[in-house]
RNA sequence: GCCGACUUAGCUCAGCUGGUAGAGCGUCUGAUUCGUAAUUAGAAGGUCAUCGGUUCAAAUCCGAUAGUCGGCUCCA
């Protein structure tokens, strides 16, 4: 990376003025003062937050790195948000009169892009024709190559010219926001003029590739008790090429949309009779559940976990002593009033731990009873808002992958550990890569957390322990621990490099104090135990949601609710498929046979969007060798082998729980 | 919940500014007996999401309700 000291800047200033950020990297290499569309301040060497403009003039001490398309996303995100006030330039342009909200650049996928927020006149608003409108407005300001101008000013003139541009919103960030001197950006020759710190790229002309989204309502500020606007989403990446390739991407993420691929392949679906948010699991998703289910079983048996099954109704007095009643009233459905004493109401569980809470409690524990480790796939039920359900990823009924584990503060490591390794185990065998986050206290601020500061030292130093003793890498994130305790969380990266949240580890210090559980130790006296919180899957639904869409629908063989259909050529050799049909099934192969009058090329298509990953034909050859011609999904025709030899190879395939055959 | 869009046969969708429904796929019945991604003929199938209104007349216009979809933390 070119550096540029300020020394040399100091050394021409005399005789050609001081000299900006552009100027000092045209001198050190033109392509990249070409290139750059701001530049990275460094103070005394070291790095600043903001990056600066290229009209930028060092100070003293200061070091400057240009910012290129090549400089990854705090460029993207300087571009973006230079998108964002070309957006809101040409909507002034062709909309006089709207005020301007804000107007940041956005990174993460899929929401990548930047977006808007604009408050037009009373009884005006933008619809999606407006939207082709905005964009050649936004192309031909970019053809005029204007310049981006950067002013300061002090806060009160500022706040004094915002209102006589009549932009109350922006008057009001300026109140809340601005430091002595405010800082505004205009795109030279248009309306817009905009309070931001910035930087911006130099001028229009640099961007080179748009496309506007969609149109939005969003509230000012989030906050639902203020005026709703609507916000214009858009993206732009430095050439066409880029943008076509996250058009491409966004496509093959509509193609894999389980809310689709669901229902093609008879997976489960949504019924209006039963209501929003509430899954039918069709026998082909059951199926795939149950082989989950069983996998998990197996392996939490294997790692000294007890299953338990608790009720889907409670008095609501269980979770006013957990706190979730005060909590979560939102999130719970409305209650259920006992029919003989309408003092008790009763309520959908939102959460398994206080169950969990109550078999602990079913007796005195010892240390030596110690853990404790309770497993159940415990149907819950969150009332979440009319507009927010989103097929499997966001239901009102779910079942949770849920366990915990009731420890002493000794057990702590050991039991994380253990977890770690359960995490790696279950990703592993989906075939997702997956990265783990820290979340603990803020350093100095403890206020918002519950809990003294020597359990908490104790379970942050456990979870760090654990971590470290496991060799999982991870990030620490500050102040993002749960007002509860300190947790691990893990996010999965799919098969498109989606990343989702998934498992998590969550030490409690609320809940055994709530519910007053114990446990006699050594001493003779009553201690409380560690509880943590463990999922792998989160939900089944959510998973199996996610788990579609990693899979584009086409599972490995081990999950696949058809693993083979026998093909018959015509309806003479009907009979040698049910036998070889039949034959599989007996060794235990999830096994189907399209006996239909069809052509042997309208079978092998249909079940080609069934996705099954194999097809066996069966004509003349076959039939007289007792062999089937092994047609694979993806590779296509094997050649014929013996039946036995197809059904070995099945074996190895579940056994191994092979992702690709 | 809020803003906007949408809801027509099992599925995907046509149906222009109101004159009372159409295709492809699928399903069913028959013919065909076929070698690696769609053989063929015929038939059945819709209170145009629901309820209400305007009109001589509503899938079409208006309103309400339900559901679905895109959003509603990202800051000057």
């Amino acid at each position: 990376m070119s550096e540029i000291q300020n020394q040399s800047n100091q050394a021409v200033s005399s005789e050609s003025g001081p000299l900006s950020a552009f100027d000092l990297f045209k001198r050190q290499d033109r392509e990249v003062a070409k290139k750059a569309i701001a530049a990275r301040l460094l103070r005394n060497g070291v790095k600043q937050e903001d990056p600066v403009d290229l009209s930028y003039v060092p100070k003293e001490g200061e070091t400057l790195e240009p910012l290129t398309p090549e400089s990854g996303n705090e460029a993207l995100e300087v571009y973006r948000h230079s998108t964002a006030h070309l957006l809101a330039a040409a909507v002034l342009d062709l909309y006089p009169g709207t005020k301007l909200g804000i107007g940041p650049a956005l990174l993460d996928d899929p929401k990548g892009g930047f977006y808007y927020d604009f408050q037009r006149p009373e009884g005006e608003r933008f619809t999606p024709e407006d939207l082709p409108k905005i964009e050649k407005k936004m192309r031909d300001l970019i053809k005029r190559n204007l310049e981006y101008k950067r002013l300061e000013m002090p806060k009160a003139e500022a706040e004094k010219k915002f209102a006589e541009l009549g932009e109350p919103l922006k008057c009001e960030l300026i109140e809340e926001k601005a430091g002595a001197t405010v800082s505004c950006y205009t795109i030279e020759g248009t309306p817009f003029v905009d309070f931001c710190l910035g930087p911006h790229i130099p001028s229009t002309s640099k961007i080179k590739a748009i496309k506007l989204l969609s149109i939005a309502g969003a509230h000012w500020k989030g906050d639902e008790t203020r005026p709703q606007m609507q916000r214009i989403y858009g993206t732009s990446f430095f050439s066409q090429e880029e943008l076509d390739d996250w058009i491409k991407q966004k496509e093959e993420a509509e193609k894999r949309d389980h809310r689709r691929i669901g229902p093609e392949l008879d997976l489960f679906s949504f019924s209006d009779a039963i209501g929003p948010g509430l899954v039918l699991w069709h026998p082909n998703g059951a199926l795939i559940r149950k082989v989950i289910e069983q996998f998990l079983n197996d392996e939490l048996y294997r790692r000294g976990y007890s299953f338990v099954n608790t009720p889907h109704v409670t008095q609501s007095e269980l979770f006013r002593i957990s706190g979730h009643l005060e909590n979560y009233q939102e999130g719970l459905y409305p209650p259920m009033t006992d029919k003989e004493n309408e003092q008790i109401e009763y309520r959908m569980k939102p959460m398994n731990c206080p169950f969990h809470i109550q078999i602990y409690k079913s007796k005195q524990r010892s240390y030596r009873d110690l853990p404790q480790r309770y497993a159940e796939y415990g149907m819950v039920y969150r009332y979440e808002r009319s507009g927010v359900t989103h097929g499997l990823m966001r239901a009102r009924g779910f079942t949770q992958d849920d366990a915990h584990l009731f420890c002493t503060p000794e057990q702590l490591v050991g039991e994380v550990i253990a977890c770690l390794d359960l995490v790696d185990f279950v990703m592993k065998a989906f075939g997702f890569e997956y990265k783990a986050e820290l979340s603990v206290r803020h350093a100095t601020d403890h206020s918002k957390y519950l809990g003294s500061d020597e359990v908490w030292t104790m379970a942050e130093a456990a979870l760090t322990d654990g971590l470290n003793q496991y060799g999982l890498p991870y990030v620490r994130m500050e102040d993002e621990a749960a007002f509860y305790g300190p947790k691990i969380d893990f996010k999965v990266v799919d098969a498109i490099k989606r990343t989702w949240q998934l498992s998590t580890i969550q030490v409690d210090f609320n809940l055994p104090q709530r519910f007053g559980i114990e446990f006699i130790s050594s001493d003779n006296k009553p201690h409380q135990p560690i509880m943590v919180h463990r999922a792998i899957l989160g939900s089944f639904e959510r998973f199996f949601g996610i788990l579609i869409e990693h899979y584009a629908g086409a599972f490995p063989v081990w999950l696949a609710p058809v693993q083979a259909i026998v093909l018959p050529i015509s309806d003479k050799y009907n009979e040698q498929a049910q036998k070889v049909e039949a034959e599989l099934k007996a060794a235990g192969h999830r096994v189907a046979s399209d006996q239909r009058s069809e052509k042997i090329g309208a079978k092998i298509r249909d079940a080609q969007l069934k996705k099954i990953p194999f097809m066996l034909i069966i004509g003349e050859r076959e039939a007289e060798a007792g062999t089937v011609a092994v047609r694979d999904r993806v590779k296509g025709d094997q050649g014929a082998i013996p039946v036995a030899e197809f059904a070995a190879r099945l074996s190895e395939l579940n056994k191994t729980r092979a992702l690709t055959t």
